[in-house]
DNA sequence: TCGGTGCGGTCCACTCAACGAGACGTCGGT
DNA sequence: ACCGACGTCTCGTTGAGTGGACCGCACCGA
């Protein structure tokens, strides 16, 4: 065997750095020095060197048994401007949803053909769902996804489409021209539905978050039971407070209206909104 | 004049790299390439290429007008131990304590001698805090920094009270003596209290969260105006779900316990929070 | 008690990745 | 048309980074 590694990894320091910190996953808070060597390929004496710099700025932090991630890429994290103003407007609004209906709450962005999770505000009682703060799920199987799809660039869309659609349960949909037409749909009806389409027996309504020049920045969604949650009913509460968001959105300070680069694929998404 | 910089950073890749993070801030969170070369004294050209490879891996975004802190970043933060399982275990307990009382709610862990917030939820109506999720203040004039200190190790205190004691109000305790004082008083009652000592007009009550082996590892807080929150009435709730947290945080799967290698300053944490 | 094993940590001569002064094209303001 | 500020790129130089080898230690089964 030839071990399971072989990254022989990027030869930039930062390469290098960056390999070290993907090393750590949610199952793998913490690791030895050995293991990150084996993982990245990197020779341990380097390895060694490096977490030592890494540690020394508060990234990674080095306990008795072995290296963990650091408080300081936490606090840099929050930084994150798509992050920190949106959570900041869509909070309070999402503990309002979760109040009202007592179901699990979403806020996502789109990144790539992914979406990634801002927050997530549990509901009592509600099913073991696998998103998590900062976690990734392909965008065509979530409510969440979709609706950033739908009003998403034509570009954005392709790509997606063009990648592959994995199934993850029967009612997944996988192929290309099924999707596009049910972005279509979401684009008419400004709902996005995920009829247990990425978890057995769980079902949630989405609705997008508009920027200030009309484009989607990010989608909140309510997640339940498929028993239990009658998206129908709280469908209308997700697009008031997405629309109280994307108002509120206004507000902030932006560096002026960017031209709109790359064709949407909806008419006007503010338009069906409205 | 020299310009404002004069880091002449450090000479490491990942020294420079870090410095280039570093330059970002709540106030600042766009900034373009001769700022950054501005603020860090790093060579733009150096910066250039530093930004280019931090980009490519997803630590900060290119837009058209500079250069922000990147999804990536937040992902990786997310993933940061101290903070997620606190967070899993602790936000259930922290929206409990939002709706019994509607004000707001922080959650904070120590690092040297200050505190770091790892979430905060806000009350309607609430006066407004200069806490930031990811955001870091003094551990001596507040809540949670007071009811992490009390149980802290002796060394963690002495490093506090040997550091200068910023004066933040009128009310802000800032003579180690005082300090101690009232850590001792903290260690019996089991609760911190911060009466306009971090900011003007605005009151909390913290309990420890005490980790498997009877350690700190967070504080929770209620704050809110000092003329419309009863700090006495709601102390009880924060105890209770300081707790329920406590107790949680048990279950985590741990690497056995740890010897408690720094004498605590309290004789026993666990008995009088009982 | 003793060799074997895997760990974190250290050393040091080599070398190539990182460096940065400088040149260039392009804006936007005057 | 001029200027200044910016992002980008080139290229000869060099010292920061490298990694094979080694050390001391803790643990474990023989």
């Amino acid at each position: 065997m030839r071990s399971t590694q072989r990254d022989v990894g990027p030869k930039s320091v930062l390469g290098r750095a960056f390999a070290l910190l993907g090393c750590f996953t949610v199952a793998d808070a913490e690791l030895s020095l050995a293991e990150m060597s084996a993982r990245t390929g990197i020779p341990k004496a380097t390895v060694h060197r490096l977490v030592g710099q890494l540690a020394e700025w508060g990234a990674v932090e080095q306990t008795p048994a072995g290296v963990r991630l650091g408080m300081r890429l936490f606090e840099l994290g929050q930084l994150a401007p798509r992050h920190r103003d949106l959570r900041e407007s869509a909070l309070p609004h999402m503990e309002d949803l979760l109040q009202a209906t007592a179901h699990t709450v979403h806020l996502a962005v789109l990144d790539g053909t992914e979406v990634v999770y801002l927050e997530k505000l549990t509901g009592r009682g509600g099913p073991p769902l696998p998103s998590r703060v900062g976690g990734r799920m392909p965008a065509h199987c979530t409510g969440v996804g979709k609706a950033l799809l739908a009003f998403s660039p034509t570009a954005t869309v392709a790509e997606v489409a063009g990648s592959e659609l994995v199934r993850r349960t029967p009612h997944t949909v996988t192929t290309p021209a099924a999707l596009t037409r049910e972005l279509a749909d979401i684009r008419r009806s400004g709902f996005a539905y995920d009829r247990e389409e990425s978890t057995p027996g769980v079902v949630c309504v989405a609705c997008p978050v508009l920027g200030t020049t009309g484009d989607v920045v990010a989608a909140i969604s309510i997640s339940g039971w498929s028993n239990r949650l009658d998206t129908g009913r709280v469908a209308s509460a997700v697009r008031t407070a997405t629309l109280s968001i994307s108002r509120q959105l206004g507000a902030g300070r932006s560096a002026g209206p960017r031209p709109p680069s790359g064709g949407t694929a909806s008419a006007s998404p503010s338009r069906v909104l409205r």
